[in-house]
DNA sequence: ATATTTTTGGAACGTTCATTTCAATAAGAT
DNA sequence: ATCTTATTGAAATGAACGTTCCAAAAATAT
């Protein structure tokens, strides 16, 4: 059969999460992402369908790309309260990385639009489910190493680290120094031993 | 002289806040502030000058309103961990009271808006300033008075609550339980104590 | 080469946007 | 009563919005 999808999808989706990320869902116009991806305005329409159906596709390209690079630090973990501290360096090194202050894509996205739209609302919740269970796996195997104690429990501590995890993204928005941040990072292990 | 204002700012405010607080900056339009308000569109302008005016004199509503129940529930609090966790349990009756679950109008704003409007992020430079300044007010006199521990300085929990602070409000969007969010609350005032 | 199907370009769709304009109305001050 | 200023109503501004449309171009399969 004939002429199939010529420009390259994982480029194009990497240029509107620029953007999305950078503005946000409202704030971002069809002719930004036109701009942005150097798509046609039919061609965005042909392949996404509409502009919300670009942005959640967006949000899941953005997710995988964190949980790939959470894969492959948990492999470099000595141990699971080593594996905590690596997902927050993960975060940190991103907060010092970005030159325009940010924050995440997926945390801004539940500020402006959670409990509006149902996709969206959808996706997050299960963002937050997979997080949180992978948290108290890690939690949980601290415990048996006898290196996270016992004050709380894998599902209460599971929590508290999304809880900060979430904070610590918003607080690297404005503050992006990286000795600041650190010694966040270092309070919150620091309830954990 | 002669007629003077003659509509109720405050209310008018209170009104403006709750779109705004919905919706965010970009998703609202002016004709939701019309139909919030009751005012003329030129009414507003009159009296706003503009969309962006409008939503700081909110802004700083918003932020004026949980200085004076800050104010008023430290007066309750026996020692520093005790206003402390007050102030944690004040946003945790606002997550629960909220029926929309809309999180905290300035940690989304932050999300929104910070590091594109220069107003905008000046007004979040200060709020994160003051509120991280009575943060450690608080923790300071709390290791005077030896009920928190000496692990970090005044400096260092004053950011780690604020950070704490955030994600307990980005939390408290998608999860309204009491027994988790104040299970949150505790597991952070435990690194205190 | 021809048939088939996708991608393009670019204009156009009808709405909605924030803001302005201005004459009419209202009300305190003189 | 009159002057002065604020508020109102309603329409109009022009730009920008997300989305659609369609003919032209491109590219694979036959």
């Amino acid at each position: 059969m004939p002429k199939v999808e010529t420009f390259n999808k994982e480029f194009v989706l990497k240029q509107a999460i620029e953007v999305f990320h950078d503005k946000g869902y409202n704030a971002t116009s069809m002719q930004d992402l036109v701009d942005a991806t150097g798509l046609n305005r039919s061609s965005i329409y042909n392949s996404f369908d509409s502009k919300l159906n670009l942005f959640m596709e967006c949000l899941n390209a953005y997710q995988a790309k964190y949980i790939r690079e959470t894969s492959k630090v948990l492999l470099k973990a000595n141990n699971p309260i080593h594996a905590i501290e690596l997902i927050f360096d993960l975060y940190l090194k991103e907060i010092i990385k970005d030159k325009f202050d940010r924050g995440c894509m997926i945390t801004n996205c539940k500020s402006e639009m959670a409990n509006h739209e149902g996709l969206i609302t959808n996706f997050l919740n299960m963002n937050q489910q997979s997080t949180i269970a992978l948290l108290e796996d890690l939690v949980s195997k601290g415990q048996e190493e006898t290196l996270i104690n016992n004050k709380r429990t894998p599902s209460e501590y599971a929590l508290y680290l999304y809880s900060s995890l979430q904070g610590f993204r918003m607080t690297g928005i404005l503050i992006t120094d990286r000795t600041h941040l650190k010694s966040i990072v270092n309070t919150v292990l620091q309830t954990l031993i």
